[in-house]
DNA sequence: ACTAATTCCTATAAAAATTATAGGATTTGT
DNA sequence: ACAAATCCTATAATTTTTATAGGAATTAGT
């Protein structure tokens, strides 16, 4: 399961997308109301994608949110990484991030390959859906 | 991510289906001190097996723990879904544990399909890989 | 300068899920 | 009777998730 916190991300990001005018910045409360997203919370959702430059934002009168590349060229993986960590369902077969088994070594462990199996077929979908991509 | 919970029973029971006698049952203590799992966690663990039938169990001196239904007939989906409950990304693409969206029309939703398609490969590999094929 | 509107930041909290642990009850074979 | 195993319930500790609160900083327009 993605959190509700990385669904949130996507359905902001998708509802950015849908505005075809890339300039204009969105206000963080106009997503937040269209897409039932708690207003606070969406906020540090935002900043967070601003921080690994998805978004750019700007502040005061007239300010809000905009891609920062286009989105056609950011992939449900970047996002995901982003918000949730890792995507691979074990911990040892992560690419990103990677951690070791405690108490089984990976060199003879018997449920790592098939978890590598599922992160390959995952990592092609995920990895080649752009946002934009989404909404056409 | 699989919890650590679904990676013990998934270790628990490859231990169990290494051991060619499938008569002679199998302590928990043992597949708890041979796996690294803690005892108490994994007699719950062991027991909820039971509970839907895969394993089979007997209390007492020589008792144990041994398998219900042959180990190749036994698919990780199904364990993954005792265990931790739903494997697909999303509530709303579910096929065992469908829950739906509460801000989000399904009909119209954007983000939704991509996760089907994530949820069917992900099945696909999972539902054809049995507990005896990961021993071998 | 002032105001209104926005993002930004930090701290906190409430709820839920995860990962166990404790203590004993029950069953079984010898 | 005894030893050894599963079974059961309650509880606890920790972490993660899902927010909320309150204001600071910035910006545009007047």
């Amino acid at each position: 399961m993605i959190s509700k916190k990385c669904k949130y991300a996507l359905k902001a990001l998708t509802f950015m997308a849908k505005n075809k005018d890339r300039s204009t910045p969105i206000f963080s409360s106009e997503i937040a109301s269209k897409e039932g997203i708690p207003k606070k919370f969406l906020e540090a959702i935002l900043r967070e994608l601003r921080n690994v430059q998805i978004l750019q934002s700007r502040r005061g009168k007239n300010g809000g949110y905009r891609f920062n590349k286009p989105p056609d060229e950011i992939y449900l993986t970047e996002i995901m990484r982003v918000i949730d960590g890792p995507i691979a369902l074990l911990p040892c077969v992560s690419l990103n991030y990677y951690a070791p088994c405690e108490s089984c070594e990976e060199s003879v462990c018997s449920i790592k390959e098939v978890f590598e199996t599922v992160r390959n077929e995952t990592l092609s979908i995920l990895g080649n859906t752009s946002i934009q991509s989404l909404v056409n």
